[in-house]
RNA sequence: GGGCGUGUGGCCUAGUCUGGAUAUGGCACCGGCCUCCUAAGCCGGCGGUCAGGGGUUCGAAUCCCCUCGCGCCCGCCA
């Protein structure tokens, strides 16, 4: 696909350029279905050539003669249109897939090297769906960036210096629970010690002066604090890594917040602002940058860097995190709630004034919502990940048992872990990250249409042809691939032929939705073909021509389903 | 109040950056398809002022301006 439309390009510089338009600019798009694969609208030139447009695509495509991957050069009104030689793209596509397998896909390697920060979620109490966005979106963009040739590097940071670690920590060593926790994990179990500390904390000032006091100590290096908390830290992050671990998600490496205020380098950072001409103190002794000019007004404009006592806040501290994480990557992308915007904004602002050259990227997500509202813990208005996972693995199973007699109870539990897990990764992944989501609990069970358990179907129905294949000794060696010529064949080797450019338009767009979009269209594609083209009982060239098709259409959705972390049972 | 984002058939959604031919797909609903490779499927049908108004353009869901709805932010919290 790529060879195809870099050489329908080349047809239309070099006409152009006869025309004395070479430096116009060439736009290909897709055309409508039947018109064409490639098309080139004229309407640009009309000015300049003084031409109607549909006059133009006459005279340019009478101009250019087809070859290569070009079978058919046609002008339709202002169009010029472009048709493949399907037989040959079919040859080429069949070949390069059955050659790459697990790499089909795959882009050249670009040695850059990302440093992808995503999930940093406070080690305070268990994933509700609403943070589930952030891994979700975060782990799919490390597999497609990693897949398009990039050097990825996933990383979660990990807050252990805040009031709020602080509040768990007290919690965890001064009070006795009174209630069970929902789960038996350290997660659900610790956040009752942070909620009832939290409790006492506004009622009892005592504690409060305890609570700030430990926080001192944590700024100022108390070793016996900074244990204390890191420990109760490591406990809600193990359980969370528990459940990450449940929906594929893979973090390589984590960073504590605490490593920059012990190595110093948050010192470095405020010493350096403090010596800005925008630096002020405020009134109680704090210090702020002042923004105005960098675009941000009103009551945003003060960026404060330090409390009154001198100690440092959450965006002061991730600045010495991203000059950190400057000098060990080429890009960084950090993926973000939208609540982040401001602090990022002042962020960026903030290394202008140090004199960092280097900015992050940013992958905003909205928030996930329920019909009642915003989820909120406190009010016992969340759905968490466990319970969604939970219920999902419950109802892929009863799926399984309603329709597979023939196999283990094991087996069938094995099944229904994938496609429940995946459903509620897909579901996720599937919206655009800055639209909001009002979560709905039969669109998250949607086992249908397009959801994850039907791309996984297409995948398993792939394996089951080549399965029953096999055991009859059939096999695709010594296929001939200009015996496709089926609408449903030639389709779905177009669609197949796509991932290379998807995996380009995902990584460089930051865009994982649109690798979910492409998996069921081809998924929708692999079902037209199973429903018109019988394989295995086929003459033999058409069966082996065909099983080709099947084995590539197997390879293409592994590996699609591999980049949006979901599992592709060869059975279902 | 200010800033950022978002608004597409009853519901969910693609396309918006980079304007182009008949606006993508799903759910729900209606009607068909399992003696044949798994019906978590396939085929057909119904359903649209692309939030509203103005502008730019040969051409606007897409760009610009205004209005409205929704979300997020505007802490010496993280």
């Amino acid at each position: 696909m790529m060879r195809f439309r870099k050489q329908a390009e080349e047809r239309c510089r070099k006409v152009l350029e006869k025309s004395g338009c070479g430096d116009a600019e060439i736009t290909l798009e897709t055309p409508p279905e039947d018109l064409g694969d490639l098309a080139f609208p004229c309407f640009s030139l009309a000015k300049r050539l003084r031409k109607a447009p549909q006059k133009i695509a006459e005279d340019l495509s009478a101009d250019m003669e087809p070859s290569g991957l070009i079978e058919r050069i046609e002008a339709n009104g202002p169009y010029v249109n472009f048709f493949m030689d399907r037989s040959k793209l079919a040859e080429e596509v069949l070949r390069d897939v059955l050659e790459e397998g697990k790499g089909y896909g795959r882009l050249d390697k670009k040695n850059v090297r990302i440093l992808l920060e995503h999930t940093s979620a406070n080690p305070t109490g268990p994933l509700h769906v609403g943070r589930a966005r952030n891994p979700i979106i975060g782990d799919t963009m490390a597999r497609i960036l990693r897949m398009a040739g990039y050097d990825v590097t996933s990383e979660f940071y990990l807050n252990d210096v805040g009031r709020q670690v602080v509040v768990l920590s007290y919690g965890v060593r001064e009070l006795e629970l009174d209630t069970e926790p929902e789960r038996d994990k350290d997660d659900y179990r610790l956040v009752l010690h942070y909620q009832k500390a939290n409790a006492l904390m506004e009622e009892d000032p005592s504690v409060l002066d305890e609570i700030n006091g430990m926080l001192y100590d944590l700024e100022h290096g108390n070793e016996e604090t900074i244990r204390q908390v890191r420990s109760a830290c490591e406990r809600v992050l193990a359980a969370i890594m528990n459940t990450l671990d449940e929906i594929n998600v893979k973090i390589d490496q984590f960073t504590w917040e605490s490593k920059f205020i012990e190595e110093g380098q948050v010192e470095g950072v405020i010493e350096t602002l403090k010596k800005s001409p925008l630096c002020k103190q405020e009134e109680e002794g704090a210090y702020a940058l002042e923004l105005d000019s960098y675009g941000i007004h009103g009551r945003d404009a003060d960026f404060v860097f330090t409390r009154k006592d001198g100690t440092s806040l959450y965006t002061t501290r991730d600045l010495a995190y991203h000059l950190d994480k400057f000098g060990r990557c080429d890009i960084a992308i950090n993926v973000l709630g939208e609540d982040q915007k401001l602090g990022q904004t002042q962020l960026a602002a903030a290394l202008d004034i140090i004199g960092e050259e280097r900015r992050p990227e940013w992958i905003f997500y909205a928030f996930v919502s329920l019909p009642e509202g915003r989820m909120s813990t406190r009010k016992g208005q969340v759905v968490y990940l466990d319970d969604l996972l939970d219920e999902a693995v419950d109802r892929a199973l009863s799926e399984v048992k309603k329709r597979r007699g023939d196999i283990s109870g094991e087996r069938m539990t094995e099944i229904a872990r994938s496609v429940g897990r995946g459903a509620v990764r897909f579901n996720i992944v599937r919206i655009q990250a800055e639209k909001q989501i009002v979560f709905k609990w039969e669109e998250a069970l949607n086992f249908e249409g397009s959801s994850a358990p039907f791309i996984q179907y297409s995948h398993a129905r792939a394996c089951s042809i080549l399965r029953k294949a096999e055991r009859e000794g059939l096999d695709w060696k010594g296929y001939d691939p200009s015996c496709l010529s089926e609408k449903q064949e030639l389709d779905l080797t177009k669609a197949i032929g796509m991932l290379p450019l998807i995996v380009e338009e995902c990584a460089e767009g930051r865009k994982a939705h649109t690798m979910a979009q492409y998996a069921v269209e081809l998924a929708i594609m692999f079902n037209q073909l199973y429903q018109f083209v019988s394989v295995l009982k086929a003459p033999e060239r058409e069966r082996k021509a065909r099983l080709a098709l099947v084995e590539a259409s197997k390879i293409c959705l592994g590996n699609v389903l591999g980049l949006l972390g979901i599992d592709a049972p060869e059975e279902m």
